[in-house]
DNA sequence: ACGTTAACGGACGCCACCGTCCGCTTGGCT
DNA sequence: AGCCAAGCGGACGGTGGCGTCCGTTAACGT
């Protein structure tokens, strides 16, 4: 009754655990989240019961391999908040988020939540987004972002980036690029401002 | 050896034929194309097997159910090019072709070849693409639109809008209604031009 | 009213995925 | 060296989609 659960995997358990995060984060990336517990386990070379020991659900496997990604997202807020120039660090976050989450079409849905349920990311995503409220204020302020841009239109402006498809990943991280290229140049203010459309609730 | 085919289907025969073509539009419109031919089958209440007799692959009814809506996109493209200031008929043809993509899911997938298999829509689609072509190059000459707009650009924001989601189909047209507003903005030539990245193949 | 045949849909065999169970292997400790 | 549990993966029953076959029903022409 007084079993004790070993904390440490015996050296060959760590070893498929890492090559199963390894091929998971690379399916993620190229085809999204549609991508099979199976799948993952062929990839990684394991049979299926390894990898449910290890992750008992998708949700598990999502989470555990994109944690990185998510603290590169942090990492970008803070580099944007941290730019003298407001402006600036505004537009360098969304270039940076555009090419982060083209190169990682999966990473993208989790962030989404694809997964509706409650994501263990919600609590790094949130502090992501003070971050970034923060930083579109001052952008504001300057007068070089338009008054009425809001914090979801880069939900908007994330979603739309996940539909931009292209034969190859770096095709797709260049069709990117452009995109947040021309989004930056809408969201700039700028004398010919007709009044956008109210933005609905998007989640 | 000399069997004519009736071409005129049996009344109920013609029935059943509408009923499924009702339920793929209903069906495909508020999940793109990923709905099973059983479930296209069931919501129109009928055997797989007449769904199969009447449609042999889901290309056919995918082609069938949707030849209205790209008759309606011909429609835009000839009623844009009919504006006499072109950068009007420019933007009215971007706000309703979001629009139109926002309420059709599965138009957007099939528009873009989702099934990348040659479609049949292919003619009416070159002949859109070469108006909206026309009218692109009238909207540079009157200075409206950026110089280094592409076609493919068009593709790019048609693929963004599609990733545009919401929890109701009118949030979602609200969205992309306001998506299309800054893609709009982002379109019109500016003073603050800084040079846009290169567009990759596409498709 | 009746026979012919177009049209129907239930049922089939196939395959992939799901999450789990269990007998064998092997790493790690004494 | 030898034990033993941590770890493994093949195999299983279940579900659901796929496209097709075939026995039954009922629409239409006479």
């Amino acid at each position: 009754m007084t079993d004790r659960l070993p904390h440490t995997l015996r050296a060959d358990a760590q070893d498929n655990r890492e090559r199963i995060l390894e091929s998971a984060r690379a399916l993620f990336a190229t085809q999204g989240l549609n991508v099979s517990m199976r799948e993952v386990a062929r990839h990684a070379g394991v049979g299926p019961a390894t990898l449910y020991r290890r992750f008992p659900t998708k949700q598990a496997l999502v989470t555990e391999a994109f944690t990185e990604q998510l603290h590169t997202c942090r990492a970008i807020a803070d580099e944007g908040l941290a730019d003298p120039d407001p402006w600036r660090g505004f537009t360098g976050v969304i270039a940076k988020t555009c090419e982060l989450h083209a190169r990682n079409q999966g990473f993208t849905d989790a962030f989404m939540s694809a997964f509706p349920n409650a994501i263990d990311l919600a609590a790094d995503r949130a502090y992501t987004v003070n971050a970034i409220s923060e930083l579109a204020r001052r952008a504001k302020d300057t007068g070089h972002l338009r008054e009425d841009f809001a914090l979801d239109d880069l939900i908007l402006m994330l979603m739309a980036n996940r539909g931009i498809q292209a034969p190859s990943p770096a095709a797709r991280v260049a069709a990117s690029r452009r995109f947040a290229a021309f989004i930056i140049q809408a969201f700039q203010s700028s004398p010919t401002r007709s009044p956008l459309p109210p933005l609905p609730r998007l989640a």
